[in-house]
DNA sequence: CTAGGGTTAG
C-alpha cells in the first residue's frame, strides 16, 4: 500500500500521471482501486494544470466517494477559478451524493476566493442543517467569505457569536475590515486583541500585523504603525517577506520613505518582487523619480524581472515628477520586454501626457489601445482638458463618460467649471441641471490627521469634530491673511461633492483643509503637518494649502489617493501643472 | 503532518 502511494506521488511528480492513470484502467483496478482517490488527491493539489485531469478522473469514476469529490473541490478551490469549484460542488448535491465537512470548508474557500457571497450564504444555511457549523476551521472560512466580500456585518456577527476564538479567526475579521475600507476597525480591533491578551492567551501572529499594518498605511497612521512595528520587534516576529513588505508600504504610505527604504536595504530575507515594487512606487510617490527609475535598473542586476506592476510604478515615478519624455519611453519598450500593458498603464500614460498638455497624442494613444477605455481614463481626459482649458477635448471626454452611464458628482462638476472658466453660462447650467436630474453619486471626499496618535477624521463641510469652532475660526484667519498678503486664491473654487449653495464658503469646506486648519492649532511650530485624503487633491486646494505653508512657515503633507504632496516655503515636491 | 487567516496597483 505505502509502496503504491509512494509510485502515484512519483508519478505525479513527474507528470506520468497520464500513463499511471491509463495502467490503473487497463488493469482494471480504477473503477476499485482504493488508491485511485490518493491518485485524484495528488494529482488535484499538484498544479493547476492537474486539476483538470484530477476533474476527468472523477467524471470517469463510476462510484466515487466523499474524498474523490473533496479532492477535486479543494483543488479547485485553490486553482485560479475557484468558482469552478461551486458548480462541482452543485454536480455532487445533483448526484445526490452528501457533502461532509470538509466539502464545504472546500467549496467555502472557493466563495472567500471567488468573492461570492450569495453562493456562500447558501452554503452557510445547508451547513446549518447539516449541523456542520460547530466545526471552528469551517466557521472560519465562513466568517473569511464574508470579510472578503465586504459583508463586514456578517462576518462580525459570526465572530461574536464564538464563545471561543483562535488566532485565525481574528486574523479573518482583522484582515477582512482592513481591506473592506473599515482600517479604524480593524486597529481597534487589534488593540482588543492585545487588550484581551492575557485572558485569551492569544498574541497577535505575523498574518495578524500583516492586517494592522495594512490598515495603518490607509489611513497614513503613523503613530499607530510604528506600534506595531515595535510589537513586532518586541515579541521577535519574524520577519518574512510579505512582513516586510508591508512594513515598507506602511512607512512610506506614513509620508516615512527613509525609513522604508532602511527596512528594504536591511531585508534579511531574500526579496520578492513585491518587494521591488512597493519600494518603487514608495518613491514614486514621495517624487522621488530618480530614485525609483535607478531602483527599477537595479532589478536587472539582481536578475528580477519586471511585471507589469513595476512597469506601472516606474510610469508613476515619471509621472509625478513630470518626466514626460522617460515616462513615453518605458510605455514603449514594456510590450517589448513581454509585459503586456494593461488599463492601468494606459491610464497612467495618458495622464502623463494630458498633464504636459499633449491632450491630442494622449487620445491617440485611447485610440490606439487593445482593450475599450473604462471611466477612469476618461476622467483622466476629462481632467486633463480641465488643467488645459480646452473645450473641445473636454466635450470629448465627458460625452464618452455620459454614454457609459458615469454618475460621479466629479465629472459633472469638472464639465461645468471648463465652461465657467470660459463664462459659458447656458452650458454651466445645463450640466448642473443635468446633475440635479439624474441620480448623481456624490463621493465624500474625507480626510484624517495624526494628532497625539488619534486619527481625526474630517469630512467636506465638517462641523463634527470637537474643536469645530477654533477650527473655523483658523479658517477665517487663513482667509483674512491670504488678502492681506494680496495673494488671489479664491477665484474660480472648484465645487467639488458640495452643492451650488455652499459657493459662498467653498474655500472652508474642502475636508482637507479643515484637517490642515486642525493641525496648525493642535501641532506644535517647527512640525510638520501631514494629512490623508482620499479622494485625488484638487487645484484649488492646492494653491490653497502651497499658501498656507508659506504664510505660517511650516511644512505641509498631503497624501492623495497616489501621491505625497509637500509643501514648503511656497513651493510642492511634486510637479503638477495647475 | 492532514481543512481556516497574508503584502504591491491609474
Amino acid at each position: 500500500m505505502t509502496n503504491l502511494e509512494a509510485l502515484i506521488k512519483k508519478c505525479v511528480s513527474q507528470s506520468h500521471i497520464k500513463q499511471f492513470h491509463a495502467h490503473l484502467v487497463a488493469t482494471g483496478k480504477f473503477q476499485f482501486c482504493s488508491s485511485r482517490t490518493k491518485l485524484i488527491e495528488l494529482c488535484a493539489l499538484a498544479s493547476d494544470k492537474d486539476v483538470v485531469i484530477a476533474r476527468a478522473m472523477l467524471g470517469q469514476t463510476r462510484w466515487p466517494v466523499t474524498n474523490d469529490w473533496n479532492a477535486v473541490i479543494r483543488g479547485l478551490a485553490n486553482s485560479p477559478e475557484p468558482t469552478e469549484a461551486i458548480t462541482l460542488y452543485c454536480t455532487m448535491k445533483r448526484k445526490l451524493h452528501r457533502p461532509d465537512a470538509l466539502t464545504c470548508s472546500f467549496v467555502l474557500k472557493a466563495c472567500a476566493r471567488g468573492l461570492a457571497s450569495i453562493e456562500g450564504m447558501q452554503i452557510h444555511s445547508q451547513c446549518a442543517r447539516y449541523g456542520f457549523l460547530g466545526d471552528m476551521l469551517l466557521r472560519t472560512t465562513l466568517l473569511d467569505v464574508y470579510a472578503k466580500a465586504g459583508v463586514l456585518d456578517y462576518a462580525q456577527r459570526l465572530f461574536d457569536e464564538m464563545p471561543v476564538r483562535d488566532v485565525a479567526m481574528w486574523n479573518a475579521l482583522i484582515i477582512g475590515q482592513a481591506q473592506g475600507g473599515e482600517p479604524n476597525e480593524a486597529i481597534s480591533l487589534f488593540r482588543r486583541m492585545r487588550s484581551e491578551e492575557m485572558r485569551t492567551r492569544l498574541k497577535p501572529n505575523e498574518v495578524t500585523v500583516i492586517g494592522a499594518l495594512s490598515a495603518c498605511s490607509q489611513l497614513g497612521a503613523f503613530t499607530e504603525g510604528e506600534k506595531v512595528f515595535e510589537f513586532i520587534r518586541s515579541e521577535n516576529l519574524d520577519l518574512n517577506i510579505q512582513v516586510s513588505n508591508v512594513v515598507i508600504d506602511m512607512f512610506a504610505k506614513c509620508g516615512r520613505v527613509e525609513r522604508a527604504y532602511e527596512v528594504f536595504s536591511k531585508m534579511r530575507c531574500q526579496k520578492s518582487l513585491v518587494s521591488w515594487n512597493t519600494m518603487i512606487m514608495a518613491f514614486a510617490m514621495h517624487g522621488c523619480a530618480i530614485k525609483a527609475l535607478e531602483l527599477f535598473g537595479k532589478m536587472d542586476e539582481e536578475d528580477i524581472f519586471p511585471d507589469e506592476v513595476s512597469y506601472l510604478s516606474v510610469l508613476c515615478a515619471c509621472n509625478h515628477a513630470g518626466l514626460v519624455e522617460d515616462g513615453v519611453r518605458l510605455f514603449n519598450t514594456m510590450a517589448k520586454k513581454g509585459v503586456k500593458p494593461n488599463i492601468k498603464h494606459y491610464g497612467s500614460v495618458v495622464d502623463l501626457l494630458g498633464r504636459a498638455g499633449r491632450l491630442h497624442e494622449a487620445l491617440e494613444i485611447i485610440s490606439s489601445m487593445h482593450t475599450d477605455p473604462d471611466i477612469v481614463l476618461w476622467q483622466t481626459m476629462l481632467g486633463a482638458s480641465k488643467t488645459y482649458g480646452n473645450i473641445e477635448m473636454a466635450e470629448i471626454a465627458s460625452g464618452k463618460l455620459k454614454e457609459m452611464g458615469s454618475k460621479a458628482c466629479g465629472d459633472f462638476v469638472l464639465l461645468s467649471n471648463i465652461y465657467a472658466a470660459r463664462e459659458r453660462w447656458d452650458d454651466v447650467g445645463r450640466v448642473r441641471e443635468a446633475m440635479k436630474s439624474k441620480d448623481v453619486r456624490k463621493i465624500p471626499g474625507f480626510s484624517y490627521i495624526d494628532v497625539g496618535g488619534i486619527m481625526h477624521k474630517f469630512v467636506n463641510g465638517d462641523y463634527n469634530h470637537p474643536s469645530w469652532e477654533e477650527i473655523y475660526r483658523k479658517l477665517d484667519e487663513i482667509r483674512f491673511k491670504i488678502r492681506e498678503y494680496g495673494y488671489v486664491a479664491e477665484t474660480n473654487f472648484v465645487l467639488h461633492d458640495i452643492g451650488e449653495e455652499d459657493k459662498e464658503n467653498a474655500l472652508c469646506h474642502h475636508s482637507e483643509k479643515l484637517a490642515v486648519a486642525f493641525g496648525l492649532i493642535s501641532t506644535p511650530e517647527g512640525t510638520s503637518i501631514q494629512v490623508i485624503k482620499n479622494l485625488r487633491i484638487c487645484g484649488d486646494c492646492h494653491a490653497m494649502i502651497k499658501l498656507i505653508a508659506k504664510i505660517y512657515n511650516r511644512e505641509i503633507i498631503v497624501r492623495d489617493r497616489s501621491r505625497f504632496h509637500k509643501f514648503k516655503d511656497g513651493e510642492c515636491s511634486c510637479r503638477d501643472y495647475w
